[in-house]
DNA sequence: ATCTATTCATAACG
DNA sequence: TCGTTATGAATAGAT
């Protein structure tokens, strides 16, 4: 039921086998639910892909509709009883598994070759060239992530700076007036703007710094507050997303 | 897909619905049996009708399908008691590994990258040039040897050939010049050039065929013996290799 | 069960 | 993966 029948038989094409897993998994993932909603029944759907990734589909809790399997398939098992045929026969399966992934394995390494024909080497180079792709594509990505990272990095690290530019301003300024109206007013208390600290955290300074206009001072005391010190910063930064 | 379409849902009608039932769990178990050969996956299908019936449906047998499933959907519980735990552990050990090489092969298909850094992806890609170039060259040789082996077939062939073109040429000047000379000399016993045994191995005849110069008596006798005849075919034959 | 008129699923392709 | 379309399959309803 597509362009033209198929046989049914392994689809050797692994790209178009993909496909058509996709598909006709979830087309009997479908036909699975509509069996159980319209004839009332209960419907569990077990599928692990060819590589290994597990699919289900339970018209209830897919657990309970395996134990309701297991007391009625007498063939009785216990869930995980192990009897020691059981075990070893796992243990044999997983060992085959294994040996079937490294051999795999080998064979996306480019070795132990010998065995495979025309049309095999044909699938496993479109496979190779198909993950490289898609690790390109992911390596460009990750690339991409980074720089935005660095950008945001940079960009914070660049306010952290103009508030420490303030700050240091602002206590160059603090200390320079202090110095000069002790000179000039040796013998008298200093008291500025009528503040008990000196320190002040930077957050309140602001109506202080150079930038607000108020340079008259810092420029009296020859530090070089240009007036375009911020603007030219800023731009700097512009986002190409 | 019916004579009209119908809402998914409940099946109230109890005949039409065992009906239904019938038949869509055949459809069922044939997609399921058709997806498990097509995309070589391991798929269970478990039925309860509402009547309590209990069908079933599965690639492999469904007991390792349903361990299978409960090995991976991970519910874990607790690993066969305590008295075995060489056994057990080797299990573990197996399973670890299973999953592994199984993340390995999906990365090397290109899935689930997103946990990789640049330099990781880098070497991953470089893995998979590596292996495609191996293959490719693979592919190559064997694609040479095929042609080596079809080349040696086929000079076999032409070797066959000319063997037993040389038969059919002598026992067609033998066969005229009988006929020829019965008829000349009809009353007289005939021996042609001494021997007893009319029919002569090809390999001995070499020396009789037309290109040997000694063509008067075919000529004679009107069989077209071009001069040019095996001297046209071997050319034709030239390798492009 | 069997037979169709229909709807559905999906193979091939982009 | 997603969308589209031509076509073969599945199946609802009737017999």
């Amino acid at each position: 039921m597509g362009r033209g029948r198929i046989e049914i038989k392994k689809i050797e094409n692994v790209s178009s086998r993909q496909v058509t897993f996709s598909k006709r998994r979830a087309g009997l993932m479908k036909k699975a639910k509509e069996l159980a909603i319209l004839c009332d029944a209960e419907v569990g759907v077990i599928i692990f892909s060819s590589t290994g990734k597990l699919y289900e589909f339970a018209s209830s809790r897919l657990q309970n509709i395996i134990s309701r399997y297991e007391r009625n398939s007498n063939c009785w098992n216990g869930p995980i009883s192990g009897t020691q045929h059981e075990v070893s026969s796992e243990i044999e399966a997983l060992k085959a598994e294994v040996v079937k992934l490294r051999k795999g394995h080998r064979l996306m390494m480019g070795k132990e070759l010998e065995g495979l024909n025309y049309k095999e080497l044909e699938n496993l180079e479109r496979q190779l060239h198909d993950g490289m792709l898609a690790v390109k594509n992911r390596k460009d990505m990750a690339m991409l992530e980074e720089i935005e990272q660095i950008k945001l990095r940079e960009q914070k690290t660049m306010k952290e700076n103009e508030a420490l530019k303030k700050e240091v301003t602002f206590r160059c300024v603090y200390s320079c007036i202090t110095k000069h109206l002790l000179k000039s007013t040796s013998s008298h208390e200093v008291c500025l703007a009528g503040r008990k600290n000196p320190f002040i955290k930077p957050s309140t300074l602001t109506y202080l710094t150079p930038d607000n206009g108020d340079v008259g001072i810092s420029l009296h005391l020859g530090l070089s507050q240009r007036d375009d010190h911020q603007k030219r910063k800023v731009p700097k930064l512009e986002y190409h997303s």
